[in-house]
DNA sequence: ACTAAACATAAGTATTCACTTATATTATAC
DNA sequence: GTATAATATAAGTGAATACTTATGTTTAGT
């Protein structure tokens, strides 16, 4: 992996509420509101720290009427796979009981 | 590992300039003096981000005369032992050749 | 078509960050 | 003790970052 790369994605972590929402993935597909909720920031700030997580190739999308589902890509970088293994997970994120739709597992191909 | 102490070590790592500082330790002990030759930054630039490193409990130091060498503490956090792993190794740092002064191996106990 | 809900994008702002130059510290050489 | 060399610390600056509020977009319900 060359080292631009590596920081690219190094950066992309690098922020608490950026691992936050990771920890939540880590459980299941979570939605913009949930994560509003648990990380005390505004709807916009959610959406943006989503975004970069995006571009870096960490998580993906799935548009379920007027939600979007978040989850975390199938192939992770070798990188991404270790540092995922370190973020303790967070059971705070609770898409299924907050909003009302739910969620679909067997996101695994 | 706390997900706040997580993110130290990662904003520690998430920039390009204290990735190759790194890459060059991946080798050998290197001195401040080779880091600014290879970063091609002023030397109080270079002292600043070897703090960082060391103040994330990633590198430590030896004084030798008026030079210091740095190099990585050896009892790694797994976190930091993926990244290390993944961080493609400089040969550009030579310690040995630039400075008149010899490195020392064998700083394993 | 109109309204409301969920989310994204835009614009503005305060903070953080990584550099710079200038100066202080520490150790060697004379 | 004085000068020099290697490094650290201090102070200042421009760029990047992460939030805010305001607005745009898309979908569902009526």
């Amino acid at each position: 992996m060359d080292n631009s790369l590596l920081e690219k994605q190094l950066k992309a972590v690098a922020d608490l509420n950026r691992i936050k929402l990771l920890a939540c993935l880590k459980n299941s597909e979570v939605c913009v509101c949930d994560f509003v909720d648990v990380l005390g920031i505004s709807q916009p700030a959610v959406s943006q720290q989503l975004r970069k997580l995006k571009e870096a190739g960490i998580i993906t999308e799935r548009k379920v009427g007027t939600w979007k589902h978040y989850r975390l890509v199938e192939e992770q970088t070798p990188l991404m796979m270790g540092i995922l293994e370190q973020i303790e997970p967070m059971s705070t994120c609770k898409c299924e009981t907050d909003c009302t739709h739910v969620v679909v597992q067997g996101n695994k191909g």
